[in-house]
DNA sequence: TAGATTGTTAATCGATTAACAATC
DNA sequence: TAGATTGTTAATCGATTAACAATC
């Protein structure tokens, strides 16, 4: 299956992108696309989507291109779209609920099957068609069902210990919105840090130079 | 001012999170840190951060270290912490409302003036203490108050209109939910996207790897 | 066959790490 | 002064780009 045998980060974090053009492609009617083309698409170089896809093999053809539909499956395998990752998310307040509600995780290779909170008053409630449990429940459920990916929107002092409890549980993936950084306790573990606080603090370093000079803020 | 001079983008992204160690410290009361010893609690090398520190000016002391306190108030005051930067909020969904709701802006140099959607159901619904308004009266808005920053969290067909309007109203940064990729449009306009579907993507990646071999999922 | 475009190797560029003289 | 630790230069490493032979 491909010459896998770690593949540097830069290249995966690049791979979701390729993924969404080319789903885009494929749903206008693309048939096939050159490295060129779509390095224009994407503001990348033609050779680095050439490196890049050489990584897991030859997707291409000479003379022809990509077949968009058969690249686009293709890095879809890669990802693991076709996967049913059983998944929990634990802290239903405003992100939680957002994340489970606006993010399509069946197209992702997840399965959101619990949503848990500590705050008993939530418990019951509907989200997206999941039924919000108590974090007391969380033992029984994952001895149940044994989900392997975690969603974590909670507080920043609770993250360790809730993540040090699914661990034990058999979480083997954290999305982890927290501002915690996770990845520092569990190094086999896979996790992936969404700093929503850390993006805004980059945007207004941008924001910061552009304006510098120009106008001060009157607040 | 420091020498400035277009700072490269991996150092960039790594400033917010050394601004997050640096407050966590001073809350807990460290006076001082040498770069081995945050090196060790942030997993990187000392040299690293040396070489961070030293593209805006030499915040350190020889023989001594760095005092936690004015390392962490000048990472800020190159963040733009202090800035007020007026920030208007696009797209009043699960996802919007969330953000509106559980960002904290004002630590982050942006202040939060208005809300808007085109759903006109939503006009008039508290958020966070700002009403939500029609994006027809968007123009008006920007006119009087000329916002700086706006934070997309609209759906993909409609980001690419509603930034140029946004441009043409005086928009300089965009924090971007939406599932386009905004920068490939503006190149003179400082746009931060958050794609939070590649996000996952990443993580069900990493999840495929590891879990691949071991156990097949059973849907 | 001729033209196009890949897969892949080699060259370049940038970012990270190591080393050490400067200095508190 | 001696010890510690910076700021900074040099060495290494990895990622990106360019080039081109292979081949459809």
């Amino acid at each position: 299956m491909s010459k896998n045998g770690s593949i540097s980060a830069s290249v995966i974090k690049r791979l979701p992108r390729y993924y969404r053009f080319l789903g885009e492609l494929k749903k206008n009617g693309v048939e096939r696309i050159s490295s060129r083309e779509l390095s224009e698409k994407m503001k990348l170089t033609a050779s680095q989507i050439r490196q890049d896809l050489n990584c897991f093999g030859g997707f291409g053809q000479q003379g022809y291109g990509y077949h968009v539909e058969s690249l686009h499956s293709e890095i879809g395998k890669i990802l693991g779209v076709e996967r049913h990752f059983r998944t929990i998310l634990i802290g239903a307040g405003n992100l939680g609920k957002a994340i489970a509600l606006h993010i399509n995780f069946e197209t992702r290779g997840c399965k959101l099957m619990g949503i848990f909170d500590a705050k008993p008053s939530l418990t019951g409630e509907q989200v997206g068609g999941i039924a919000i449990r108590h974090t007391d429940e969380l033992e029984d459920f994952c001895r149940e069902n044994s989900p392997v990916v975690a969603v974590l929107c909670i507080p920043k002092a609770n993250t360790q210990a809730i993540a040090e409890k699914l661990v034990s549980l058999g979480i083997k993936a954290f999305w982890n919105f927290s501002h915690y950084d996770l990845s520092i306790d569990y190094e086999d573990i896979v996790v992936e840090n969404v700093h929503l606080g850390d993006s805004l603090l980059t945007l207004t370093y941008g924001a910061n130079i552009i304006t510098s000079g120009e106008e001060e803020d009157q607040t």
